[in-house]
DNA sequence: AGATTTACATACCGACCAGTCGGAATATAA
DNA sequence: TTATATTCCGACTGGTCGGTATGTAAATCT
């Protein structure tokens, strides 16, 4: 039998090497046309997405301590067993949520680099595509900042925080842009960049989906708020130029 | 379940560790002298205050359902039985950390508050002293804002929502008052009290007591950043260097 | 000297949970 | 039909943890 030792073709964990293993081969991991597969069917299409959707909702809502894959099994009308054919541990469906909702925050962000011209603009693309992500991804993105916070792997653990960094980098990168052209005053870069995504991290405290306020109405407020600051103003230009 | 009153261990309530509002032992509470107590002395000087020390500790590095009071005893050379001298349940002691804190954070913001001339001055007063009290009480402060956020009893639910709008209210009556008088820009106070604290808030997650940069110090960043803005101040943005 | 009160340790219980194992069910392929 | 691959269930294990019961050590009071 060559059963590969699990690992779910998904996202990127290329160093790590998983240890446990599900006692099967994983899903299919065709990549080309929709071939019939053998066996018996999954009971849910993709299951693998549906498990880290439940446990991401339950892990933003209870804590990860607090969750039990039982009732995450329970709420897909599986048995606790049946996850084990997904996900070796409970620990690697924590990473997977953590890592591939770090990757999608920082696609977002370099899609909102790319579309901007000025600085000021690329700025407030940067701060709404990180406030719609998180909207659009509440449960993942509230795991990931609010949840246990501690990933097994050291590799794994650099992924993220190399995620991390690379979307850090793009705040940083616009921020000394425009302090090198004028268009923002010369400050610290990092401690600025730092202060601009603890408003928009601290948004998983108290943002609700469903709320009177859109994600990105927000984070336009913000970015009004920093930009031109509490103090009053003299008659002066608004826009980058 | 067993809803009986769980005062310690035989009668006296010495720890006053019973449902409702939390209450400062008596042992520390000063006033009519130092009276010669029955019993076996405590292994430690005030255990009720070590236990919520290192309890503490660990829910803020590893969260509180990761945390044993087993190995919060084992800090202490105590027995896990030995805790439940002092405290009826685990959630007791997590919910007295979060009301202490919430309340001394209170006071910090209610004495900067008291101090400042100008809202321009109170603001900044407020944001260093509730700064300099994360600091402080850090391990405390980590617990709060980032573990479990959970508390069992609804009444002791509301004393701490209580005490944190109240903090807020401070914060929000200064930005109000600035904008009355001309020294803010007329703003959606809500947000910008929203902002303020966001910034303070997320420093639990990044600020460490002996790292490079002092909490009063980042809190004196934000303030100025938070202030003036990112954009430059003068129109002519010729900022010769 | 008791008697009493407080502060602990030890041992234990029950609940819960991550993870495993054998096998049953359901699909395709030959 | 038979063989094989895949999914899933249900029962089980090993361990952890919150909480309790019981006894004992050290102090004061009478």
């Amino acid at each position: 039998m060559a059963s590969k030792d699990h690992t779910p073709r998904r996202s990127a964990p290329p160093a790590g090497a998983a240890r446990g293993r599900p006692r099967k081969a994983p899903v299919s991991q065709e990549g080309e046309g929709e071939e019939k597969r053998l066996g018996r069917p999954p009971l849910v299409s993709d299951p693998r997405e549906e498990i880290l959707r439940q446990a991401a909702k339950m892990f933003a809502q209870k804590g990860y301590g607090a969750s039990s894959l039982a009732e995450v099994a329970a709420t897909l009308n599986y048995s606790k067993g049946a996850i084990y054919n997904y996900f070796a541990t409970k620990q690697e469906i924590y990473d997977a949520i953590i890592i591939r909702t770090l990757e999608g925050l920082n696609r977002a962000g370099a899609e909102a680099v790319a579309q901007g011209a000025s600085p000021r603009e690329r700025l407030r693309l940067f701060m709404i595509g990180h406030a719609r992500y998180l909207a659009e991804n509440y449960d993942s993105f509230v795991t990931m900042l609010v949840g246990y916070s501690g990933m097994a792997s050291a590799a794994l653990k650099d992924d993220a925080l190399r995620l991390r960094d690379a979307h850090e980098g793009l705040l940083r990168a616009i921020i000394a842009e425009g302090a090198a052209d004028g268009s923002f005053r010369a400050m610290d870069v990092a401690m600025t960049g730092r202060a601009v995504l603890s408003l928009l991290s601290w948004m998983a405290r108290w943002y609700r989906p469903d709320g009177a306020m859109g994600a990105e109405e927000v984070a336009d407020f913000y970015c009004d708020l920093i930009a031109s600051g509490l103090l009053p103003r003299e008659p002066a230009a608004r826009e980058g130029r």
